[in-house]
RNA sequence: GAUCUGGUAGCUCAGUUGGCAGAGCAUCUCCCUUUUAAGGAGAGGGUCCUGGGUUCGAGCCCCCAGCCAGAUCACCA
């Protein structure tokens, strides 16, 4: 264990003396909170009593009086800790020894208090009474915002933060706001599955062979059985007996593992959500996808666009439906129809991109969309018809046998959908691996 | 996995030609009863990522080794 710091052994120290006090700084009883930092704001009456608890953030001392920051889960909320009103008899030692000496940045405290404003009009709690619920042992990363909005000394070391999640939570506002957005839209979806009656479903994440994806997967070892077992690198296989068993639509968020290189947009572990419905093709998947996308865009942020970076972008249906080819087209002027694989080669090569003498049909095609075509698609659109050697799941399309019934949505210049009508010709299937395989 | 960039106080960072390790905030002591990046006075706090090399002397130098992170690329989604 490392040597403490001196501001670990401070904390330390205070912990003894709350002890000597008879102050339990963890204690076990429950705190009676009936307001939040947010509900005070939103029906401020000058007078009411209310209990809050939350974290102490800032204080500025002045002497017998100060004003403090409570953050809870909901915001911050200014509270005033006044002596006399703290310590109205003669024992001062509350608001002298424990509010001033004992207390730090970082502590979770209850508060019981009147609300009033400041001579500057600030919504504030009157402290009466304060209760130490925890004693934080460790200093707290403490940003601060000027009056220009600026932050000041920000926890913005990204080891940092994400190996402590919990700090960059409680000091960085926005991060939560992430993590919301992410329930909501979770919601959103069940929502909409769940009113159309597709099925929720679980299954195996422990896996005898990995499939569904090329993707390396984790291996570990199940001890009484003495096999290996997978950790999954994709659901499909599994909705797939499903549909085959009987159930006409249904669907999962799978957290999918995949031992590959990792950044930002690549996690080792990452969810993926797939849905499958009988009787259905791809068309009818690409109605439903942008409907589902413009009801979850409504449902987290309350309007039909949304922000990335510098790009609005806008969710409401429909999407514009472009074929792999004629989006080659728009950027290259090239048409891939009917082209041999030396062609194909011949082409990628004279534009740059690199490309090698392993790769196919499919992949040349790929290679070139990637390159030329995918970044310039920011606002939502279904590009279509992929050519049969990238997708030996996907049934071969209706009026060309070249190519299958496959889409995938690009937004922001990245793909966050993909679908098929999917294969059901066992013997087809089987062909196709085969030749996948050679 | 490759390349580039970085790692100095609890946090954010500066550090000159190689010559006693710095600032702001935080912490500690004192003053201050409506402040808000509160203010004033004083003090403490360092494995300069780790290990090696050069040098009288290294935070600084090394086509040096390793660890960790970020960005880009490869793989993948």
């Amino acid at each position: 264990m490392n040597p403490l710091s001196e501001q670990e052994i401070i904390r330390r120290e205070k912990l003894g003396k709350l002890r000597e006090m008879g102050i339990n700084p963890y204690p076990a009883a429950l705190y009676p909170v009936d307001n939040t930092s947010t509900s005070i704001k939103a029906d401020f009456k000058e007078g009411k009593q209310v209990n809050v608890a939350g974290r102490l953030m800032s204080r500025r001392i002045a002497g017998a009086a100060s004003f403090a920051e409570l953050q809870d889960s909901d915001g911050r909320i200014q509270v005033y800790f006044n002596r006399d009103e703290i310590c109205p008899g003669d024992d001062k030692s509350q608001y002298n020894d424990v509010y001033k000496k004992l207390l730090d940045i970082g502590d979770i405290i209850g508060i019981e208090g009147e609300l009033f404003k400041t001579q500057v009009g600030e919504m504030t709690i009157m402290v009466k009474k304060f209760t130490l619920l925890t004693k934080a042992l460790k200093p707290l990363p403490l940003p601060k915002v000027d009056a220009e909005g600026k932050v000041h000394d920000g926890f913005v070391d990204p080891e940092m933060r994400y190996r402590q999640r919990y700090a960059d939570l409680v000091v960085n506002p926005q991060v939560k706001e992430v993590f919301v957005k992410r329930t909501k839209l979770f919601n959103a979806m069940r929502n909409f599955f769940n009113e159309r009656e597709y099925f929720e479903v679980e299954t195996p994440i422990l896996q005898p062979i990995p499939g569904g994806a090329a993707a390396r997967p984790f291996i570990t070892h199940h001890n009484s059985l003495d096999i290996p077992l997978y950790m999954r690198i994709a659901n499909e296989l599994y909705l797939k007996r499903l549909i085959v068993g009987g159930f006409d639509g249904v669907y999962e968020f799978s957290k999918n593992f995949r031992n590959e290189g990792m950044d930002r947009t690549h996690n080792p572990e990452f969810t993926a959500m797939e849905i499958y419905v009988a009787y259905k093709d791809y068309n009818w998947m690409m109605d439903f996808t942008e409907r589902l996308l413009e009801h979850c865009a409504v449902a987290v942020n309350g309007e039909t666009n949304s922000q990335f970076g510098e790009q609005t972008i806008e969710w409401k249906a429909p999407y514009p439906r472009i074929t792999m080819r004629q989006s080659i087209i728009d950027f290259t002027g090239f048409d891939i129809d009917g082209k041999s694989e030396a062609e194909l080669y011949a082409f990628a090569k004279a534009e740059g991109i690199d490309v090698d003498a392993t790769m196919g049909k499919g992949k040349l095609i790929d290679e070139i969309f990637g390159e030329k075509c995918e970044g310039n698609y920011i606002q939502p659109t279904f590009i279509t018809d992929y050519p049969k050697e990238m997708s030996p799941l996907c049934k071969a399309h209706r009026d060309n046998p070249e190519l299958t019934e496959r889409f995938e949505l690009m937004v922001c210049g990245k793909e966050i959908a993909n679908a098929y009508s999917e294969l059901n010709d066992p013997i087809d299937q089987r062909e196709r691996l085969k030749r996948k395989l050679h």
